[in-house]
DNA sequence: TATGAATGAGTCTTCATTCAT
DNA sequence: AATGAATGAAGACTCATTCAT
């Protein structure tokens, strides 16, 4: 594939995120796609045969944009309370502002699909997720900033009250104190108290 | 209606209910419902107009099963922790078995719906299913048998972590460890230790 | 058939009625029907079995109402100026409101049969109708009040001109003036000038 | 769109034509037209969307084709009465031949639309042609061709007499003489005798 | 007579997908 | 690569009509 055929992708990927994000997935037509991109039939056809193939490289494009964030500030020897209240607060922010996310569409996409396939790309992202978070909290616990926990416990009530929060705040109307509520009582969990 | 009229309703939301649990709800059609049924369209229509509003009965029936399971055991004067172990179980068993549940078709039905009507069931079981625990949290610390905690605090992080369990059950292979952690962690942060 | 059953046969047909004169005959359905009679879809069957033999009934009652309107006055030896200013008159206001008519309806009834057989209520109505007509300007003439016109020709110009603006009044905003227009040369053509 | 996309729609409507001509506007359906022009449904959507568009396209086309068919005789100063015989002949004719003719579906069409929209193209071809027949009158009667007649009154008797025998012929037989002598009435009234 | 549940046919509409250009 | 015409299948929806009660 030449350059202007990447281009082209990455234009469609971008028209489709928003597609995606607005409608969910399996709302989403390669009719919705032709418009949006303003291209033809026949043209979109070329790039993607079909909503799925578009829609998981997008997905795969996040998965690869997502770095180990802890790992080097744990290396730089940070505190460990400043690490997770930077984690924190930026999970605080996505489970407020759960617009422009694909939450719905990844649902839609991995629930029709069969689970724990390798190209689960959610379980491997939860997996990827799990190692990070246990390698803070074992790091908080060494320097002695964090209580010693349950690191498997902790860490499952993170992820999935946070998914929880983010799931339903497009169901629902999530009041904004409910993200703020929760990070602090996961930071009382984890912090040790002076 | 006569007796017919509602029998036939009644088996045509058994028959859905069945659907919606094993494909949610976008993909549900109304041929689909024809064929377990085995009602020709005419006929179907006769009792339904569309997808939308069996799944809105089969909802209201279930929202309407839902009682205060609390309230009458606070009134025996019961332990607050034995209310609690026996609503944490019931949830565990909930989070671990999904398959029979709605969860997804639940998530698909109202993601594409306007949040906050009146109509939103959700948000209406949200709001009872709150006003429960508070009783019983408020119950357990007067009886000083819990810990004083954030009452809103720990109602969001049961029910978020509750929901996000039950939904990423059906996208990804989920220990069933998880939700015996869960559950412990709550219990953890509610009930004193002696 | 009994009392009851005629009276709940007059009763469709009114309502029907309005049907017709709103929508025409073809966009109407028994549906229709039983939703303005509030008669279950089995009762109207009972009644009638289509929206045909429902119409074709109307419009025979409608025809059994028009009686010779001129041949009594005739015999009186009225005035034929008189009788015709009557009969125009008639025709001039009918032109004007043809909201509550039937026109509509029965040209899509008879568009969608077969021309010229002896079911054909719109002919009838033409020979009949025709035939006082020739009455009435013979009558004139002899009475020296009617100018010695070509009978079947002015005949021809009033009926057609008279159902034209009818139809034409459904389609597209005609000026009351119209009406009076028409009426005012017929009569110049016929009534002789002192 | 390409040639290819415009001769498909030409052809689409040229077919149509013919059925709207047998069957008025509201018994044709898409379905229809898929069989006549041998076209899938999805292939006849992608040019209409609907009967109403295919319709409309074909009227427009029609009163597109429309000329001022008297002004230039009347610049180059032709007879009055040679123009106006032209015309009658014409008249004659349709109203004899109506079989062709899109008068039944034209009627059903507007019938079931908005009276007086500026959309009416039934309302537009009548203010068109009034105007036309008013220029022709006037110069018959400059050339002391014509009686000095009532214009206006003139004209509607010859558009609604010449429009309600066009759509009674498709309703009942209609006697050939029956245009010959509207035709033949009109003319005595416009033509002054030596 | 009257009810209303049920049937099945017909129509509309939208899509994914293919293909000649 | 790209266009857009064309296909055919799937699903929604509406009716006339029948039938057990």
């Amino acid at each position: 594939m030449n350059k202007r055929g990447l281009a082209t992708k990455k234009f469609i990927k971008e028209k489709a995120y928003q597609l995606f994000a607005a409608k969910g997935f399996k709302e989403v037509t390669m009719t919705d796609v032709c418009e949006v991109t303003e291209l033809s039939r026949g043209g979109l056809y070329c790039h993607y045969e079909n909503t799925n193939k578009i829609f998981k490289e997008i997905i795969d494009d996040l998965m690869n944009y997502q770095d180990e964030e802890f790992s080097s500030k744990i290396k730089e020897g940070l505190s460990a309370t400043k690490i997770l209240d930077d984690v924190l607060e930026r999970y605080k922010n996505e489970m407020i502002d759960s617009d422009a996310s694909l939450s719905i569409a990844i649902y839609e996409y991995y629930s029709s699909r069969e689970i724990a396939s390798e190209e689960n790309a959610l379980y491997n992202q939860y997996i990827f997720s799990s190692d990070m978070w246990k390698k803070l909290i074992e790091y908080g616990i060494n320097k002695e900033e964090f209580n010693k926990v349950d690191i498997e416990s902790i860490f499952d009530l993170i992820v999935f009250s946070y998914q929880g929060v983010r799931m339903y705040s497009k169901l629902m109307p999530i009041d904004e104190k409910t993200p703020k509520r929760i990070i602090q009582e996961i930071r009382k969990l984890l912090v040790r108290e002076e």
